[in-house]
DNA sequence: ATGGTAGTAGAACTA
């Protein structure tokens, strides 16, 4: 029996978060550390600091959009590059990997842009191919955590203003009903068990509404899923706000678990 | 208030 720890955090750029990321990875020392929106190409992906400070790293990234990574104390085993391995490109938002027996699928869901758009269209699809995906790939009797930022604010607890930002692509029902289809494969909010109805609780402040963070003006799109066996293991799960009030920061912050395994 | 800021870029897009 051991202590597994995993986290999740949109960096909005590697390159540019290594100072938070680093320092962070070494005070708080996870297993696993899921990453999207690393915008950087593969063959610019700053490995050297993640092996300085005694971590593996897998990546998938093409440059300016999307991107996701994958660092862990061991080395990552089986790993899985992108979400359609014999369909049409996903960009970059997919990296899953077994590490100490655990798996763990790490995703950058598409935003949405508009309802209107074959941008939305595109995100419920996407909800559905990973479905197909976890099916095909995967069993929900394995220990298996699904993580990332999944752009759902699943409940109305989970955003600051629900009245008004009801429909937005982030906050609306028919991605809700896509996610729920995703979690009746078999998959916990593990954030939820140790939360239940309490609101606030938020991994995304935009940096475009001043003083987000103190005005509590946030989203709770980040998020840790796990397969019921696993889920009764867990042992907490919580948001770090500290990245978000560091210097130079994401629009993101660490949304953290524990597990005995 | 249909803006605002920050990232990739080296203009316009994504979030």
């Amino acid at each position: 029996m051991r202590t597994f720890k995993i986290a999740s955090f949109n960096v909005n750029s590697i390159r540019s978060r290594l100072d938070i990321v680093v320092p962070w990875l070494e005070r708080n020392h996870p297993d696993c550390l899921c990453m999207q929106e690393t915008k950087v190409r593969d063959d610019s992906f700053p490995v050297d600091d993640f092996k300085a400070c005694g971590y593996h790293v897998v990546f998938r990234g093409r440059g300016q959009y999307n991107g996701v990574a994958l660092a862990s104390r061991v080395e990552p085993k089986n790993v899985i590059y992108g979400l359609a391995v014999d369909g049409p490109e996903d960009d970059d938002r997919l990296i899953a990997a077994g590490i100490t027996g655990v798996t763990v699928v790490n995703t950058y869901v598409p935003q949405g842009h508009d309802k209107d758009s074959p941008q939305f269209a595109y995100k419920l699809k996407w909800y559905d191919r990973f479905r197909d995906f976890l099916n095909r790939t995967y069993s929900p009797s394995q220990p298996l955590i699904w993580c990332g930022d999944l752009n759902v604010a699943p409940e109305s607890i989970d955003v600051h203003d629900p009245k008004r930002l009801l429909g937005h692509v982030c906050f609306n029902p028919q991605v809700w009903d896509a996610f729920a289809a995703v979690r009746s494969w078999g998959l916990e909010d593990i954030f939820r068990k140790y939360h239940p109805g309490e609101a606030g609780q938020y991994t995304f402040f935009d940096y475009r509404v001043p003083d987000a963070v103190s005005r509590a003006k946030g989203w709770r799109v980040d998020h840790i899923l796990a397969t019921k066996s696993l889920a009764a293991k867990s042992l907490s799960c919580k948001i770090d706000m500290a990245p978000r009030l560091a210097p130079k920061p994401s629009d993101h912050t660490v949304i953290m678990a524990e597990f005995q395994i």
